[in-house]
DNA sequence: ATTAGTTTGTGAACTAATTCACAAGCGCCA
DNA sequence: TGGCGCTTGTGAATTAGTTCACAAACTAAT
């Protein structure tokens, strides 16, 4: 399959979103024109990023809202169940074990690491909270799909590399650093510093 | 100005953060290849990156490390100070309010809003919540810089018209739906789905 | 059955972003 | 001072992403 943009799969997540939304006002079909006016893009661009994966849509009538909701889910690669594991069981790590939104999405939050020898052990919603040391031996048991990362900056990089030994390809990455990984491992960062500091540069640079 | 892509701001904002570590190490000057290598780009993505905005290098030797930062420090706008307000004091909300690293880029929350009454009045950390009502009025007087949107969905809408209402132009927006903002407000969105969303698409797909 | 009115799917055209590649500048050393 | 080794800054070339524009397909109405 020819590779598809990080932009492109953004956008899909985002036409997902809308579809559920307007299932639930119980409209039937969408035209890619509503679709785009929602996502603050153009028609164009909705019908080229489905076109990507197949014809979904009826001419003269749109898209029908069910069945492009699960074409999406299908591609997005939902339905499926992920078993994710956090790293760090710091404040980001908490508030993400405690996020509902999670499990409801098909992503089960299995377990829990830290390296901290104060927090091993605790009990975390309904995990307790492991030695990051372990993670690879339980990875072969587990066989975790993605690892969050909430680590502090400077013990990041020697987590990840314990992550990427223990065979996980997918890293969502809340610590304010790059990662370095193999190109089969795909890494997501949220980086809070970063957004702040877009608006900043906007803010500073207002119409010039 | 030349228009500044968001991709541009986004690796200023790592190399500044590089910056930072190499200037605790102690090291005085660093090369575009150097950078480009931490941040997983080329050499001359670097430059044409810094080119933008001057021209900040020596021939031969590279970029002083203190200089470039400062540089990088003036573009992204840190130094001034920012006026946060925090719109949702729900449990993102309260995690972000937490957040010691705001200050200390020079993002201020001074203020908190919710629309619930329940919630309306408590203290949280040095802060009063109050209600989104007086979000304009208030404006008037604190002149926000940034407003912090961290509410459920469905009232985001409406929260988000009182924001540009009181003449906020820049946001940063976790709820998980996209907003309508005139062109003069720059919006940026952490939508922690469509991360995931992004990992399981990256997961179901690969080597096709 | 024909026509009018929509809306898709997709090459082609365009625009934006990245990478190449090299002249020019700088420090160091003899 | 001249030559060598390095590294920047930047047009030109390339690659990636978006938008245009239109034939084809569908519905509904007459």
């Amino acid at each position: 399959m020819k590779r598809i943009a990080e932009s492109t799969v953004r956008r899909l997540s985002l036409y997902l979103s809308f579809l559920e939304g307007i299932d639930r006002q119980g409209l039937k079909t969408i035209s890619s024109d509503e679709l785009a006016r929602l996502g603050g893009t153009t028609s164009a661009q909705v019908r080229k990023d489905l076109s990507l994966f197949g014809s979904f849509g009826k001419r003269g009538l749109g898209y029908s809202v069910p069945e492009l909701s699960g074409k999406l889910r299908e591609i997005l690669g939902l339905g499926k169940q992920w078993r994710v594991c956090i790293i760090g069981a710091g404040k980001i790590g908490a508030a993400l074990a405690r996020y509902r939104g999670f499990a409801e999405r098909g992503f089960n939050v299995t377990a829990v690491y830290d390296s901290d020898e104060a927090k091993i052990g605790k009990r975390w919603e309904n995990l307790t909270v492991r030695p990051i040391s372990e993670l690879e031996k339980d990875a072969t048991k587990q066989d975790f799909d993605i690892a969050v990362v909430a680590t502090p900056a400077e013990n990041t990089p020697a987590v990840v590399k314990q992550v990427v030994r223990a065979g996980i390809k997918a890293i969502l990455n809340f610590a304010p650093v790059q990662l370095s990984v193999p190109s089969d491992v795909t890494v997501r960062n949220v980086n809070m510093a970063m957004e702040l500091e877009g608006l900043s540069f906007a803010l500073s640079n207002r119409s010039e």
